[in-house]
DNA sequence: GATGAATGAGTTTTCATTCAT
DNA sequence: TATGAATGAAAACTCATTCAT
């Protein structure tokens, strides 16, 4: 079997392995039996279970962030970009629970690899903020910019929505992505200007 | 030294260790040396690790229930109500880091006492909603109710300022509390009649 | 049992161990097992292999240069000085055949510790050049130093006399002496002045 | 590539990696890579590990002796062939280090092919033994025999000499080969007969 | 002639936990 | 109340070696 498509096949159960009980509990024997490998390619392939680990959340926060700036083309009227783009969110949170618990489930700090998992989840929440600021309708009598507080707020919002959602399956994605939609154009305006 | 104050004592240091990279990185041994007791003693008063853990978070939450409930007396009106105990949940986060971490920061699932952490923070997530509820001007014309996704997303939001504004030391708490408020009060009515 | 005996009893097993093909070859597996002892104890103990390689050949090079010192005392003409302390050094060779191989059987380059190793081999030559000096009969006529170069000479057939005599025990130990005592009368006086 | 010359080639870089940290530090890996060879070739054309080091040790002893054999032809006196002998026998360590490690500066006993390197030094320490004998001037009145013994502690200081010489670069060859000339005339007659 | 893919068995090291004192 | 001594089990990682192509 060739490389590629190995690491990817590897990939893939790495996923319900970290997402089980975050990095340090994840064991490399684990990944391999469930990969139906031995552990000498996990090494031969990523390098150090750091490696690996490294490769899933990239391949994970590539894919999320292709998503999103694929969503809501130019022509959607600015509401509608903004529900396709919270839904496109919602539908990839629901569709990659682990990958989506690894990336933004556990707390950074200490962990290996922090500082690269940091920069990656800055750099999403960077991208969602500029997506919300342009898919908001404009409004000529109350002019105002999401400011890097508020932008803070809203997607830590989004974050914690969907970590709940994750945990009641009973809640479908239109309820999820309608609520998460009133918020961000409640709490959108409500940035007063002057902060920061 | 008396069994009570020593406990207080390990629990203390304890916040920091399960802090720093989560329950399967925290090491017994780390914890004794940090504590200055010998590792028999932990086992002589937490049982186990699971107890330890046990221990911590439900401190933890008790302290962080405890000063939500005393923020805001009935005679404060409803919007004064608000902002005190908000502002009480940010001195919190602020004093305990790693305590609001540990309760907050890693997802569950598959992790030792999931259940008893999860019931933990259902708790508390609900004792928030209702003060919220409670905490909020009452309106005639809209009413609503906090649903239990929304009371998520707003505490995550909170989460999201506060690690966010600790980065930013120039802002001041009464400007970070403003904001959040203002974030609250927009999206809370926000909250769709009808979600679970 | 307390820990001091339990450390020297580890490092008399971990002679042989050490000494069968090098530091890379021996294995803490096998170590602690004739140790009777359980790994843990190992790195209890000495931290680490290299840790517990560390102690092994300090309490070795110590020993020896403890020996040497002791041996030859200042009432004792020169020649017979020297001839006791040579003596004491193909003593100590013979007994502890391990610790000698361990400390100068095995090239140091690269080796971990491998500084260590060098500065404590360099200290022990260099008390042995000290002692063959300060050994050697006065002789007016042909006053001599034993320059860096030739000492080193000396000392590396010692050396080399004592690897390959553990290879042929069929040589008594007055022999060895004696061929090592008759080399140094020989060759100290070769050091051409002026060299360095 | 003619095998032939492969070999060669990975023979050439073996060498570090053998001197580098002992036969058992040495890596299959590290020697393939080097050579810009893959792994299985080293097995088609070595058949083990234990086949290379076999290959390499032979290399260099053949090269020492021959170089040694090859210098100081029967026309030279004496004296000027023991002096040629010996700065062609510095020549070959200065260029060979990694090799002259690799031969002499590992204990042998217990090592893989043990018996094999034994048997080469045997063979080359009786031909440096011949040759030193061979090249003094026959002195009547103090007839001796180079022991085996007495060889390598010649040998030995010769050794360490080399080692001393590489870190003192301020001193000329003919110097230290002056300086080794001067101790095995004075220290060859010391050996005293009967011994072996 | 040459190699990418693959592994069984081994390495050092750490951890939660217990027991005799 | 308190601990020094001790360990079974499992972790991450490496190595010499082989096979299908």
């Amino acid at each position: 079997m060739p490389r590629a498509l190995r690491e990817q096949q590897i990939l893939d159960v790495a996923g319900p392995v970290f997402a089980g009980g975050g990095y340090h509990a994840a064991s490399m024997d684990e990944i391999a039996a469930r990969a139906g490998v031995s552990k000498p390619m996990l090494y031969t392939y990523f390098g150090s279970k750091e490696g690996l680990y490294f490769a899933y959340i990239h391949r994970t926060g590539r894919e999320l962030l292709d998503r999103l700036l694929a969503a809501g083309g130019p022509s959607d009227p600015p509401l509608a970009r903004l529900r396709l783009r919270i839904s496109e969110f919602f539908a990839f949170v629901e569709q990659h629970r682990d990958g989506w618990r690894v990336l933004f489930g556990e707390v950074t700090s200490n962990r290996p690899l922090a500082e690269e998992v940091a920069e990656l989840r800055r750099r999403i929440a960077e991208t969602v903020r500029r997506m919300l600021e342009s898919s908001l309708p404009e409004n000529a009598d109350v002019p105002w910019a999401l400011s890097d507080g508020i932008a803070h707020a809203i997607v830590g919002a989004g974050e914690s929505l969907a970590n709940w959602w994750l945990e009641h399956p009973e809640v479908s994605r239109e309820e999820v992505v309608d609520l998460y939609v009133g918020v961000v154009q409640a709490a959108a305006p409500a940035a007063p200007r002057g902060v920061r």
